[in-house]
Formats: structure tokens, C-alpha cells, sequence
DNA sequence: GTGTGTTTGGCAGCAAGCTGCCAACGCAGG
DNA sequence: CCTGCGTTGGCAGCTTGCTGCCAAACACAC
């Protein structure tokens, strides 16, 4: 049955902070998923100052909302300079930290659960993994996708319909020639010099 | 701080039964994740009983290893024809049962966890959807890729790295008819009518 | 060996995709 | 009004991709 230390409630972020601070001096790996900039930001002071210190793998899935917010997107670029993997979800996660597989902590209503149970911690990890591999490397999304998004939903939608250009251009109203130039863009952009690999790609990059 | 209710730790699949079985009855939602066909087995007695009885959502998510034995690919059509929801992982992924997400049941080494404390649940749910969202739904898994896994790796690198059909050919060794073929071939297992397509449904289908 | 069925790959012709060129259009600023 | 600048889309010519046809090569049984 349940011991105190297997599972910890805190009430708030400066409790957290005070309690579980001092886990992350210690830990080799740090894996987290937030869906803003703010939750976690007492916990990033330390993230921050640790990088230098050691080899420490550090990983976060943040919302794509977050790139929205040029603030947020040059916060996003820090973490990357300083050589955290940080990766877009579409969906929502929620807010978890893990720490060497040994620890998870996550967001619990106002405040938080640490889990210390390895079985439990095990369980939340493996799926923790799913959702690092369903979501998109920032390098990709940032640099190039993130527009696209805005600019060529239909032009995606036509491609992945499998239609001929012929139709297609029909379909958006524009020439044959301006379709095919569009296409070529987009290719560009994907770094794709094959329609096959362009479509492998914009799925990769969660763009369909 | 944890009460006994929120966690509770049990030691074997009977005692699993005993203690959780009767909480599926009372369920709309099960969604569960699996490595192979023989855990879970007592629960799926009940399972396999319910959905006759009411509409209930059942979702899961198994290791593709299962489709290897023909017996594990029976079980899986069945599943699917009785209106369960079956997906195809690549990644390992902890064994969890999810109930109306208010109850999470993980595999904890020898024995199970049953977690009930809200603010977890809602976490182990929402990491659930992400492993749930990157695996491959069961029927385009069955009736087309799994072949196409064994026989057509070397294809799909060389589609998806963007090389053009000559040059794929002289890599592979064969003629250029025989290369165009065999893309032929690929892309109506895939049901795709443009290359575009076709990397969009192989890397879907986690193919790449 | 012979017969039978499958796979291969060259060829040829067509369809689809790609791109340079340029006239035509739309639009802001002078 | 005109000038300059960007976008459009037709045309033309080229490359790439697609596929029916068929003979050659291979596999395997008899």
C-alpha cells in the first residue's frame, strides 16, 4: 500500500520548488511537457543553469500556441541554442516532468503530484515516449512549417487528395502554371526534391 | 497526502480481477494498452461481454508483434468486428488500462496499479491520447502494410529520400521498368493516385 | 529434357510534372 | 496619368513518371 514518499501532493509551484528543486541538481535526464511558458518557469531557472554543468539530456514538447508568441518562440529558440531537444504538440499534453525515469511530477488540478513509485513512474514514462515521438522537432516546425500552416492548407489538402495538377489547379481557381509553382514552393520549403518525399515530410511535420 | 483509495497496489492478475473487475461493468469508456494478447486475458472476459450490453467506447492499442502470430491477428479482428477501436504501436508501450478516465490501471512489474487519485488519472489519460494519436489504426495496418514491412524497406528509403526513379533503380540494382513497378505496386497497397499521396499515407502508416 | 507459370527489363508512346520566357494584370507611390 | 514592382498564367520544350506489350530469363514441377 502507498508509503508517503511514493506519492507527494504540493500545493503550489513554490512548494514544488522547495521540495523537489534539488531533484533536478542531481538528474541526467530531464523530460518535461508544458503547455506554456509560464508553468514550470520557477523549475527552468534551475534547467537553465544546468546544461553547462554536465552532460544532461533535456527534453520538452511544448504547444504549438507557444510559437505564436514571438516571445515565446525566441524563448523556445534559447532552449535549443543550449542544446535541449524541444518538440511541438497539436494536442494537449499534460504537464508532466520526468526525471531519469525515476521521478515523475505532474500538474494535479492547482498544485502537483510527485510520483516516486518506479512501477507507476515506468508506466508514465513509457507513455511520455509516445507522445515525444507523435510530436514535431521545433528545427523543422520553427524554421520552415509554421507559416506553411497558415498560407497553403488547401494546396496540403489537394496534394494529399491525390489528385492530378490539372484538377487541382481547377479546384483553387488559379493557372496550371501558378498551381505547379506553388507545389514547387512548398517543395522548397520541405527541402524535398520528390513529390513522394514532400508528402512524407509535410506528414511528418504534422502538417496534414 | 495519499489515502489508501487513490493507489492501490495488487499483487497478480487474480487479485486484479477480484478487487477491479466488477469497475468495468459500470464503464463507458475502456481503453487500454497492450503488449501482447495474454496480459489482461481475465479482463477481457468482461470486455468482451460488454459491448453488446451498451454503448461503450473500447480502444486499443497493441505491439504489432501481435499481428506476427496469426492466432494474435484473429483475436484483433474479432476485436475490431465487436466494434472495439484496435491500433498498431512500433514502440513498446507500458501496459494501462484507462476507465471513463478516472481510473488508470498500469502494469507495475509482477503486479498492478490501480490509480483513482484524480489529478493523476487525468495526467496518465492525456499521455494515453498522445500514444493513442502516433499509432496506426488496426485496419489499414492489417490489410495492407504488414507485408509491405517485410518486402519493401529499401523502396521506401530510396522514395522517401528523394531520389529520382533512375538513380533508385541503378541502387536497387534492377531495371527501371522493374523499379517503376514496384512503386506501382506500393502505391495501390497504399490506395494513393500521386507519389504526394503515397508519402503521406506510408509515413502515416509508419512506414518511414 | 519439356511444359508451365512467374519475374524481369527493354521499348515505345503517352501522361504528368517541371521551368524559363514573357505578355498581361493589379496595385501602390509619385 | 505613368512608372515600377510583384503576381499571374499561357506557351513551349524538356524531364520524369506511367504502363501495355513482349521476348528473355528464371524457377519449379513433371
Amino acid at each position: 500500500m502507498p508509503r508517503a514518499e511514493e506519492i507527494a501532493n504540493l500545493r503550489d509551484e513554490r512548494e514544488l520548488v522547495e521540495r523537489a528543486g534539488h531533484l533536478l541538481a542531481g538528474a541526467d535526464e530531464f523530460a518535461c511537457a508544458a503547455n506554456d511558458l509560464h508553468t514550470w518557469s520557477a523549475m527552468q531557472k534551475f534547467a537553465q543553469e544546468l546544461p553547462k554543468q554536465r552532460k544532461l539530456r533535456i527534453r520538452k514538447v511544448y504547444l504549438s500556441r507557444v510559437l505564436l508568441d514571438p516571445a515565446g518562440a525566441e524563448h523556445l529558440r534559447t532552449l535549443h541554442r543550449l542544446g535541449a531537444e524541444v518538440r511541438i504538440s497539436d494536442h494537449e499534453i499534460n504537464e508532466t516532468i520526468l526525471l531519469d525515469g525515476r521521478i515523475a511530477i505532474l500538474a494535479a488540478g492547482p498544485g502537483y503530484s510527485v510520483v516516486r513509485k518506479p512501477d507507476l513512474v515506468r508506466g508514465i514514462s513509457s507513455l511520455f515516449e509516445a507522445a515525444w515521438r507523435s510530436s514535431t522537432a521545433f528545427e523543422a516546425y520553427e524554421t520552415r512549417f509554421a507559416e506553411l500552416r497558415q498560407y497553403t492548407p488547401q494546396l496540403l489538402d489537394l496534394l494529399s487528395s491525390g489528385s492530378t495538377d490539372e484538377k487541382a489547379a481547377r479546384e483553387m481557381g488559379v493557372g496550371l502554371r501558378t498551381y505547379r509553382r506553388r507545389v514547387a514552393e512548398l517543395m522548397d520549403v520541405l527541402g524535398a526534391t520528390s513529390r513522394f518525399q514532400a508528402g512524407a515530410l509535410a506528414r511528418e511535420a504534422g502538417l496534414l
